[in-house]
DNA sequence: TCTGGGGTCCTAGGACCC
DNA sequence: TCTGGGGTCCTAGGACCC
């Protein structure tokens, strides 16, 4: 799609081009959004806590304002510690639990716990501007996105463009971002975080290993605490460092991503702007104030939990083929258990009953926090294509066009009313996986029905499920 | 800093297949 | 019966990101 001259005969090669990406990416968003609908809290510290309810000191800081910030009050902290260095504005009321009569306003801020649904809807609008200016939108949360920009602008003139994307956001939206320009993703993230907060930052190309060289290990993206401390250890302070260093060290201690490193610290990142895909998985999971050793409690969330996460799939129009639980114990151990399905289903009930069963293992111990996630995804293509497929493969035993997505449906998916004579190969398929599960313990396998055992956990209903999702079970009535 | 919630990707071993 | 080598899928854990 170039279309500069080309010199016959010459390839072009899309890859080679220089792009111009733009990172865009809000500051303090929740607290930004807090600020608009409440504009009181403008210049006052604001700290927005997640599992946070006011009054309380459960939950961590979800963000904190700049100001907050100025107290110590972190991002991921502990509302506690939170409260201790900034006391919270409620506090100065003499009715208040924790009144505390010394406390001067100056020396507090404002608590509000995270409300997902109105952040969203402020982020709806910033990302329609977003899409208005660029041809590629790529958002990777709430809060950032990459834009591809290079149909809309040119080097020279790149940061008059940023300054029109800032300027309509905090015009028409009202919230604050800050923006990095340069030729790859990864420069541009790392130009937006340059500034904060309200930054503009034109990295060009040709610039952009001097610009990272300087810049502490962890500001790559990718680096966290871990990776950070065996990278100093090997001597490595800098990008630059890391830019010069031999590549081979790299890579044998940190395997592909210690290649990835290195060419990212040398301004190499040859990724494009694309739009996100589907989903991988969805998953909740819910803490307990102290780590809970009665079962019954643990029960319960999981099953509030399943429930939200199957719900969560059917509104997004999700088969999941993966029901996992994830169980923290004490001090900080994270222990996940799942368990994977012969095919894609949407089956509330079936999570249910797998959950609690994963869950089992964890029932008697000490437990802080549960989580239930589903995963390996399908989405519905758009045109129903997979139901289509289904129905003409079983009646024809082999079909030459379906080698595309439909025949993959088709073949592991025994959610479909069905079970086609013709299924055999699917049939065959799950028979084989149908016992795995068994050797691996207990015979109370939910997942694991089987024609000639009546079922012997006494949490499975003896009778199938009747709903077309379900009837994987309708493949051991054969 | 004793720890919230929702994600992604990578690794490594074992099972199983050809 | 012992022995190759390659590929895929599954599971558990870890690091990281926002």
């Amino acid at each position: 799609m170039s279309d500069g001259p080309v010199l016959p005969g010459v390839e072009t090669d899309d890859d080679e081009e220089e792009r111009i990406v733009c990172h865009v990416d809000a500051d303090c968003f929740y607290a930004a959004c807090e600020r608009l609908r409440e504009p009181e809290l403008r210049g006052d510290p604001v700290v927005v806590g997640m599992g946070y309810e006011p009054g309380e000191t459960v939950g961590a800081v979800a963000t904190a304002s700049y100001e907050a910030r100025e107290f110590g009050v972190e991002s991921a902290q502990a509302i506690s510690t939170a409260l201790e260095r900034l006391p919270r504005r409620a506090a100065l009321d003499p009715g208040a639990a924790d009144h505390d009569p010394d406390l001067t306003p100056e020396e507090t801020g404002h608590y509000r716990s995270v409300d997902m649904d109105y952040y969203e809807s402020i982020a709806e609008e910033v990302q329609s501007i977003l899409h208005d200016c660029a041809d590629v939108v790529r958002e990777v949360s709430i809060d950032e996105a990459y834009l591809d920009v290079t149909e809309r602008t040119a080097w020279e003139v790149a940061d008059g463009f940023a300054r029109h994307v800032k300027d309509r956001i905090r015009r028409e939206v009202g919230v604050v971002v800050s923006v990095g320009v340069a030729p790859t993703m990864s420069a541009a993230k790392i130009a937006s975080d340059f500034d904060k907060p309200d930054g503009l930052t034109v990295v060009r190309p040709g610039e952009v290993r001097a610009f990272l060289a300087p810049l502490e290990v962890e500001l790559l993206h990718g680096v966290g605490p871990v990776t950070a401390r065996e990278l100093r250890e090997l001597g490595l302070e800098t990008a630059g460092d890391v830019a010069a260093a031999d590549p081979e060290p790299l890579a044998s201690r940190f395997g592909e991503r210690g290649r990835e490193l290195y060419d990212r610290a040398r301004g190499d990142d040859d990724r494009r702007v694309e739009p996100k895909g589907d989903p991988k998985s969805f998953s909740r999971e819910s803490a307990f104030a102290e780590p809970v050793s009665d079962p019954d409690p643990k029960y319960e969330q999981i099953e509030t939990l399943a429930a939200a996460v199957a719900d969560r799939a059917r509104r997004e129009g999700a088969l999941y083929r993966t029901v996992g639980v994830k169980a923290v114990t004490p001090p900080y151990d994270v222990n996940t258990r799942e368990r994977s399905l012969p095919g894609p289903v949407d089956d509330p009930e079936l999570v249910d009953r797998i959950a609690r069963d994963l869950f089992g293992e964890f029932a008697d111990e000490a437990v802080r926090k549960v989580g239930v996630r589903v995963a390996n995804l399908e989405f519905a293509s758009a045109d129903q294509a997979s139901l289509d497929g289904w129905e003409r493969s079983s009646t024809a035993t082999h079909s030459s066009d379906g080698d595309e997505t439909t025949a993959g449906d088709a073949e592991t998916s025994p959610t479909l009313e069905s079970a086609d004579p013709d299924g055999q190969a699917s049939l065959e398929d799950w028979k084989r996986r149908r016992d795995e599960p068994r050797t691996d313990g207990e015979g109370t396998d939910a997942t694991a029905p089987d024609s000639d055992a009546e079922p012997t956990d006494p949490t499975e209903p003896a009778e199938p499920p009747t709903d077309g999702q379900s009837s994987l079970f309708d493949f051991s009535d054969e």
